[in-house]
DNA sequence: TCTGGGGTCCTTCTACTG
DNA sequence: TCTGCAGTAGAAGGACCC
């Protein structure tokens, strides 16, 4: 059976054209982010490979955030521990990630889509989703404005896709790296969807390639052409009918204009596994300290405290602890993360630490910095 | 031997309640 | 009082994203 011959359906497995409602949606994406700040700030990089990760020394624990195109020449990808780079590019240049640095030129960028229009979904530092359905424009014309806007304000070029849906959005942004634009119609679906390996769907991690690819599944087309039972049965309901869906390039999803955070965390890597409690305990505590200066910094209580404990042979628990009511206190968080602490068997040696404080409840009115009990 | 940090969402299991 | 059942909430873990 070809991607094409698609039972159950009567159009060839695609959707209907009532499935794809007439919107326009635009995905952007900043080229190779990180590293395109780097060398806007320090010209003397451009044409030199650059990895960008953990504390920019590859002899020490961490792992690439973004590597620029040059370096991904010689197989360095965003992901990958930062010794095995340094094996890969020996002569790359190793930086420190500066997210303040990222993070003013992300506002910059975000302030021109927003000068656009109010219909703009922030997904990261450096990618975004606009609703350009009520636009007059054609796509190009809009493409260009903000190609043409973004590097105006930040100097950095972007690629852009746009497509009915923020899941084909998505995919095309990635089809021509860097600087290009990729619009993709309902029409486009089997002819350049459909060749791409499932991976390149977002929502299929390692995980799911992998059981995918047990199923004989390679490409999305065949993807397309599994039956929603077979999917369901091995992926369960809710993975099952979004992988189903997927396939076909349906997404209703609506664009989120506003987010409010679920839970905020800290966690840390020991560069030495450790087993020292005293060493544990105080990680906890700073890391307890870091959490409840975040969350007044944005305004939140929280009623419930995790601990993350990740062990030498990577194994992780996590132990959750819900108060009666939320609360912004030092003393209590910490507390509440050392009896989370008490009910795990420290019978290993300790990779990595995490706290995480959740159901989050705003406060409406409160002084900087200061933590309300 | 190597595998960060900060998030979200989903599934499964268990405890509790009526 | 005990048992079984259904619904719900919380805990724990896994997968995925940037």
């Amino acid at each position: 059976m070809t991607d094409s011959e698609i039972p159950g359906t009567g159009n060839g497995g695609l959707a209907s054209e009532s499935a794809f409602r007439g919107r326009r949606i635009l995905h952007i994406d900043m080229d190779a982010f990180f590293a395109a700040v780097e060398e806007k700030r320090h010209p003397g990089l451009r044409g030199k490979p650059v990895v960008i990760g953990g504390a920019g020394d590859p002899s020490r624990r961490g792992v690439v955030s973004t590597a620029n195109y040059e370096a991904r020449k010689f197989g360095v990808h965003s992901g990958m521990p930062l010794k095995t780079a340094c094996k890969l590019c020996p002569r790359a240049v190793y930086l420190p990630v500066d997210y303040p640095a990222y993070a003013a030129v992300s506002r910059r960028f975000k302030k021109v889509l927003l000068s656009l229009t109010g219909a703009v979904e922030d997904v990261g530092i450096d990618e975004a989703f606009l609703d350009i359905t009520d636009m007059p424009e054609d796509d190009e014309i809009i493409a260009a404005r903000i190609k043409e806007g973004v590097y105006k304000a930040t100097g950095l070029t972007c690629s852009i896709g746009i497509a009915p849906n923020k899941l084909l959005a998505k995919i095309a942004s990635d089809m021509q790296k860097p600087g290009g634009l990729t619009i993709i119609t309902e029409r486009d679906i089997r002819d350049r969807l459909w060749p791409m390996p499932v991976r390149k769907l977002y929502g299929i991690g390692p995980k799911t390639e992998e059981q995918l690819h047990a199923l004989e599944i390679e490409t999305i087309g065949q993807l397309a052409a599994t039956q929603l039972e077979i999917l369901v049965r091995r992926f369960g309901s809710s993975h099952g009918h979004y992988l189903y869906d997927a396939a076909r390039g349906i997404d209703e999803t609506p664009l989120v204009i506003h987010r409010e955070p679920k839970s905020i965390s800290r966690e840390t890597t020991f560069q030495r596994d450790e087993k020292n409690w005293q060493v544990i305990a105080g990680t906890i505590a700073q890391l307890s300290r870091q959490v409840i200066s975040d969350m007044a910094a944005k305004g939140y209580t929280a009623r419930t405290v995790t601990l993350k404990i990740r062990f030498d042979d990577f194994h992780t628990v996590t132990r959750a602890c819900s108060l009666e009511k939320a609360t912004a206190s030092d003393e209590i968080i910490r507390k509440t993360a050392f009896s989370c602490l008490r009910r795990v068997e420290l019978k290993r040696r300790v990779r990595l630490l995490g706290v995480r404080a959740s159901n989050l409840e705003h406060v409406e009115s409160r002084m900087p910095g200061k933590v309300r009990t």
